[in-house]
RNA sequence: AGCCCCAUGGUGUAAUGGUAGCACAGCUGGUUUUGAUCCAGUCAGUCCAAGUUCAAAUCUUGGUGGGGCUGCCA
């Protein structure tokens, strides 16, 4: 039934009252919302990254406004193109849509080295020529202030000189700053006379060579938000004793501005609201582990399926949708929360479940012949079975799957001697294969190690499409209790399953050594290269949704959801589980 | 140690001075040609202490616990 009254979270109910109160222009108008995502182009996107997208993006479309992908490009050392491309790609696979053309923080150069110089001019920023070192150990630490540079008076007619030639490339790397003149005692170590321009004399991958000093990120950042009008600069928890230095920023450069003012118009002050990172149990957002665990081969790459990266969980076979009902499922607040993997994997169970079409698969297979197929009907034919696609929704229809006197079936279906909970084969029991027959085990044969090399039961020719034999004499029906999934085996398609789980063997990765190697699962993947599949996987069929990224994706009955990876060929299928399906039998064990 | 932030069932969240609710997980039962799904029921919570108030999860103060801050990274 409907929904309750929706909850809105802290930042929609601060958005709102703005609005009421016309902080961004006429009261009521709701259009002026503009956020925006602000990615590195160092590396690839994460979940974690996935929250603050689908925060900002869905913030601009609840309130009919504008949501900004801008790239914060102000370390030529570190950033690549090809970065650029696939954190677009990710951000569109989420669905969400950015307004106009993607924009970079390198754009904007320019005007931030002007209102850099307009700060020298109001001798609010100064050139320190001492080394790194010196300005370290002047900032002071946690609990002692700072001390003044020696260059912190310098004038600024000298800052001025010194800065332009910084500028203009005069100088090595490292030799001089340009630094905010704010407070070296303040108890906020961000305050401390921040750096803003660094040299670094390196070429970048938009202005190439054009520029020798870069912005700090400190600097930068609110400027570009600014600059684009963004009204809500939304972030984690660890930019909050930041935001003192952007409102300082913004504010030094609104000081003598306005009407009668030196030098123009204010300029936009955004307002900024942090919110909690997402942490989710076995995993680590850390882009320096992820990188590490790329690099050193623990992984096969930013995609693996096993990494958390947006393209790991892709081709895993998650959907854009499950990360979006995660999303919202955590919800937006200032509490430090570790997710539970489970709550991840559930919300990919509930969007799959409700679009997979089913399918059957034998991941472990194990030949099943019935013994007297040929009593009833010539031995070699093959009946073609009619199931449902989809047991909750009609829509997805029927098919047609091959049955006959040679089966594969899952070998941890059958038990020699089973207990009596086991709902499955074994010596002398009965049980239903899936829209085929009721089959009984009527003897079985083992190899010398003890494993079970082939079944054999007979089948009811009554039973046909799996359904319930007629009653007998006195009105009783036969049951059955187990349900086994199966494929005919000389129709039956070889593939490649790759089963995954999860990286870490620890809830925190890293916590109790200092080190995320030492808690590294090393059975996360199995490979499974003998499994059965029902013909029908071969190709696309009618049935199968149309995915939004054109992965064909399937419940696997019995087992899990399974995605075809990028590895498979006609000739060659490979399949990767997404996640199983949820199993009270493995629990009960 | 200084500054900043946070604290509600196992987990994630709601309640905005007035009945502590929802979801997931768990457990019990029902349905079921997937030990899935679905349905019903059930267990379980305001970190501690003092104060303000007719009334406190909510406001105040103090504690406790957790997180963040000492890059020429972002």
């Amino acid at each position: 039934m409907p929904e309750a009254t929706e909850t809105r979270h802290f930042i929609q109910q601060m958005i709102d009252a703005d609005i009421e109160r016309g902080q961004w222009g006429q009261p009521g108008d709701r259009s002026v919302i503009t956020t925006r995502f602000p990615p590195e182009p160092n590396g690839f996107l994460h979940i974690g990254h996935a929250k603050s997208i689908l925060l900002n993006y869905g913030i601009a479309q609840e309130y009919g406004g504008r949501f900004i992908l801008r790239f914060d490009d102000t370390n030529p050392a570190k950033e690549e193109q090809a970065f650029v491309d696939s954190i677009k790609h990710d951000v569109e696979w989420l669905g969400a849509a950015w307004d106009g053309e993607v924009r970079f923080a390198s754009d904007y150069f320019e005007q931030m080295y002007d209102w850099a110089v307009e700060l020298i001019k109001k001798g609010l920023a100064y050139v320190d020529e001492q080394p790194v070192d010196d300005i370290r150990a002047q900032r002071g630490n946690l609990k002692e202030p700072g001390k003044p540079s020696p260059d912190r008076d310098r004038p600024v007619e000298e800052n001025l000189d010194l800065f332009e030639r910084m500028k203009n490339g005069e100088f090595p790397n490292g030799a001089k700053v340009l630094r905010a003149k704010i407070d070296m005692a303040s108890p906020n170590m961000n305050l401390r006379d921040p750096l803003m321009y660094r040299i670094v004399n390196a070429p970048h991958h938009r202005t190439g060579s054009t520029w020798h000093i870069y912005p700090m990120y400190d600097w930068a950042h609110g400027l570009e938000d600014s600059i684009e009008g963004i009204t809500n600069s939304l972030c984690t928890l660890e930019f909050e004793d930041h935001r003192p230095l952007y409102d300082w920023f913004i504010e030094a450069i609104n000081k003598d501005r306005g009407p009668g003012g030196q030098w123009g118009e204010k300029i936009h002050h955004p307002r900024q609201t942090e919110f909690s990172r997402l942490a989710i149990s076995y995993t680590n957002m850390s882009k320096r582990y992820m990188k590490q665990l790329v690099d050193e081969h623990h992984v096969s790459g930013w995609d693996d399926p096993r990494m958390i990266t947006i393209a790991g969980f892709r081709r895993r076979g998650y959907t854009a949708r499950s990360l979006q009902m995660m999303v919202e499922d955590v919800g937006i607040t200032k509490f430090n929360a570790l997710v539970d993997m489970g709550r991840v994997e559930n919300m990919i169970r509930e969007d799959l479940n409700e679009r997979a079409p089913r399918r059957m698969a034998v991941l472990d297979p194990v030949k099943l012949t019935i013994t007297n197929w040929g009593e009833h009907g010539d031995a070699d034919r093959v009946e073609m079975m009619s199931v449902a696609n989809h047991p909750q929704d009609e829509s997805y229809g029927q098919r047609e799957i091959p049955f006959g006197k040679e089966l594969y079936i899952e070998r941890e279906d059958f038990m020699e001697d089973p207990p009596k909970k086991f709902f499955r084969l074994g010596p002398g029991r009965e049980v239903r294969l899936r829209a085929g027959y009721w089959v009984t085990c009527t003897d079985f044969t083992k190899d010398s190690d003890g494993n079970i090399t082939e079944i054999f039961c007979t089948y009811d020719p009554d039973t046909k499409g799996g359904n319930n034999p007629p009653p007998d004499a006195e009105g009783h029906v036969r049951k059955v209790k187990g349900t086994l999934h199966w494929v005919h085996a000389p129709s039956a398609l070889d593939a490649e399953v790759r089963q995954f789980d999860r990286l870490y063997m620890a809830e925190r990765p890293g916590k109790k050594t200092g080190n995320h190697l030492d808690d590294i699962n090393p059975d996360s993947l199995q490979v499974l290269t003998g499994a059965k599949v029902e013909p029908s996987l071969a190709s696309t069929t009618g049935d199968e949704p149309a995915w939004e990224d054109a992965i064909r994706r399937f419940q696997f009955e019995r087992q899990g959801y399974f995605c075809i990876d990028q590895d498979s060929t006609p000739q060659k299928l490979v399949f990767n589980r997404t996640v199983t399906l949820k199993d009270s039998w493995v629990k009960q064990q």
